[in-house]
DNA sequence: CATTGACAGTTAGGATCCAAACAGTTAGCG
DNA sequence: CGCTAACTGTTTGGATCCTAACTGTCAATG
C-alpha cells in the first residue's frame, strides 16, 4: 500500500513548474514580455542564428507558434530575421542589441526562481532529485537539443 | 562543482510534464476534448457541485478562463450550471450523465501516461522522487485544494 | 433603508497554442 | 529538363490563458 498518493507524482511536478513560472513572472512583467517571449529571447542569446524550426523544437512547440511569437518580438525590434547561407527557405533569427539588453539578467532571475522553489531541499536532496529527473527524462522521446 | 547541470532541475520537470501531457493526449483526442476540458471534467466527477471559483483554484487558473471553458462544455451538454443554495452569486457546476460517461476512463488513461513517464524508475526511486516533490511542494504558496 | 465593500461570474482585448492548409525553396531522379 | 518529394515558414480558425473592467448579489454598517 504505497505512499497512497493523494496527488500523483506528475501532478506534484506540474505544481512545481507552475510555481516556478509564477516566481519568474515578476521579473518578466517589468520588461513587458510574456513568459514565452522571454524564453525564446533567452534561447536566441545563447544560440544566435538559430532557424525557426530549431526554436520550435527547443520550446517544444510548433513552427506556427514560433512564427507568430517572433512577429511580436520583431515588431518591437528585439529580434531580426534574415535569410542567409544560400538557403532561401530557412530564416536565421538573431536577437538585436535591444533584445540582448532587455533580456540581460533573465538567467539570474530564473536561477533565483529555481532557488525559491528548491529552497526546502538541502544540497544532497537536490542532487538526488536532479539525478532522478535526469534518469527519467533520458528515456523520453523528443530530446530536442539545447 | 555540483552535477554541473546542463539542464536545470526545473527544466527537467517541465520536460517530464510536457511528455505526460503528450502521452495523455491520444486518449483525450478520441473524445474530441482538449487537455484542459478533460481536466476540469475530471475534477467535476470527483467533486460535483463545485463553484467556479473552486475550479479556478484547482486548475490554478483564473475565473475568467473557467467561465469560457465551461461555456464550451455546456454548449456540448457535458456540464450543467445551476444556482442553488440561496446564493444567486455562485453557480454550482455538475457534470451531466453524458459528461460522466465521456470522461470515464480518464483516470486510467492518465495513470497509464504516468506509468509511461516513470517507467525508467524502480519503485524505490519513485517513492524517493515522490517524497522529494512532496517536501518541495509542501512549502509552495497556493496549495489550493483537491 | 441606503451605502459601502466583498464576492461570483462575465465580457473584451491581446497573446499563445495547435492543426491544417498554403506557398516557396531545395534536392533527387528519371 | 521536368516532376516529385521533402523542407521551411506563413496564414487561418478555434481554443485557452491572462489582465482589467464590468454586472449582479450578499452582508455589514450607520
Amino acid at each position: 500500500m504505497d505512499p497512497l498518493e493523494l496527488t500523483t507524482t506528475l501532478e506534484l511536478m506540474r505544481w512545481a513548474v507552475w510555481a516556478q513560472r509564477k516566481a519568474g513572472e515578476d521579473w518578466i512583467r517589468t520588461r513587458e514580455l510574456s513568459f514565452e517571449q522571454s524564453f525564446v529571447l533567452g534561447c536566441l542569446v545563447r544560440s544566435p542564428g538559430a532557424i525557426q524550426r530549431d526554436i520550435a523544437q527547443m520550446t517544444r512547440t510548433t513552427a506556427a507558434s514560433v512564427s507568430g511569437l517572433l512577429q511580436g518580438l520583431e515588431r518591437r525590434g528585439l529580434v531580426e530575421r534574415r535569410t542567409e547561407g544560400g538557403d532561401e527557405r530557412s530564416k536565421r533569427v538573431y536577437a538585436t542589441a535591444a533584445g540582448v539588453e532587455l533580456i540581460d539578467g533573465l538567467d539570474t532571475a530564473m536561477a533565483d526562481a529555481d532557488e525559491t522553489i528548491l529552497a526546502p531541499l538541502d544540497q544532497a536532496e537536490r542532487n538526488t532529485l536532479h539525478a532522478l529527473l535526469a534518469k527519467l527524462t533520458a528515456e523520453l522521446p523528443q530530446p530536442t537539443r539545447s
